[in-house]
DNA sequence: TAAAAAATTTGGACAATGTCCAAATTTAGA
DNA sequence: TCTAAATTTGGACATTGTCCAAATTTTTTA
């Protein structure tokens, strides 16, 4: 493996193990066996290491959400499921979120972008799911509230798990989770809907 | 004012403006005119500064959520607005909220046992909004399933709308997640808290 | 009121951090 | 094999939170 890859790849276990800002530079180095200034060749500063890993995040995600024509909610459900699997492997990323974005400029700019996108998947998603006699909405107040809500939940139940649901296992966690999307989509649900979120609940 | 309060008083203003982080303990003490190791006299790390402040966001809160023994849905929707104004005063807590209890021994001692008692409180209202006939609970299951849910939403809310909803007003801000905590009461209100949640759709 | 004690404030030091740069070393191409 | 590019290194820098002995101010005591 060359050394760019190496350092990404510490990085990402040190820094989900510990917090980015618990990790120095010098500890990442010590761990690769290479001197800090090595470190700054490849990625000048720690913010550009940390952007890099955010960027594998996303293309991990952008390869788990596809947009299906014929959804039914299992394979939402377990859409879902993949990604909150992807989230825990840059569990990093998302515990300093907010921080990452009021500070690194390339990070914000991208993740307005990245945010929209999502948005628009998921609400075209849910949209697969009514023509697919899933789920029904009444109006376009439904839809944006499941948005709303869905992206709430998809974007900080790490951060709650992690303060709240430490006793559990990652598994357990996102058990739970799925199990809140599940209660929230409910009263929206068909009865054929229904039927497939009842292992959730 | 004397000198402890005056930095508590700096502290939580120059917090809330840059965040935690990005505020030095020489900026905080340049801007009150003393010097560095003036602070550390009243407190002794910035963690114990911190956790002044959350102590003070924490008796906020517990002054504004009482528990009310003949709740309505309107007095419920109230006492969850004030919550999120008082919330507001100390952003920079709740941004930090997840390093802090990951960092700060203290602090997550106390979070730990708070956090218990909100929920409980969360619990108790909801029960006293079903004693009144404001909601209906069919089973234990709905009961957790709602407390998990306000739960996330209130402490989180405020770091999805400082990455997301950057311009909107604090007011709307608050405005869109009590609209958020109506929708999701929805399913469970009698007709007279349906009524009382109208405004907030 | 004067002396002693306590509380407060100060300046300077410390180690650790991210960043930077010139020099040394290794690798690749002609 | 020689040269140029890529990579790696050691050392420096300013900044951070923390710490401590000394100086100063305030309060208490005789």
């Amino acid at each position: 493996m060359k050394t760019k890859e190496r350092i990404v790849s510490k990085a990402l276990e040190l820094f989900n193990e510990h917090g980015i800002e618990y990790v120095g530079l010098r500890e990442l180095a010590a761990h690769l066996g290479i001197r800090v200034s090595n470190i700054t060749y490849y990625f000048p500063t720690k913010d550009h290491l940390v952007n890099q890993l955010s960027l594998d995040l996303g293309e991990l995600n952008s390869n788990t959400i596809r947009k299906v024509d014929r959804l039914d909610m299992t394979g939402f459900m377990e859409m879902l499921e993949k990604t909150f699997e992807n989230q825990t492997r840059y569990r990093c990323i998302l515990l300093s979120f907010v921080h990452l974005l009021e500070q690194n400029p390339i990070m914000a700019k991208r993740y307005g972008e990245t945010e929209a996108t999502r948005n628009a998947a998921l609400r075209a998603n849910l949209l697969s799911l009514q023509k697919n006699d899933q789920i029904l909405l009444a109006s376009e107040n439904d839809l944006t509230f499941l948005v709303s809500s869905l992206a709430l939940i998809a974007r900080f139940w790490i951060s709650e798990a992690t303060v709240s649901y430490r006793q559990l296992s990652i598994q357990e966690q996102i058990r739970h989770y799925l199990g809140l999307v599940a209660r929230i989509l409910l009263p929206y649900t068909t009865g054929q809907g229904k039927t497939a979120l009842i292992p959730y609940l």
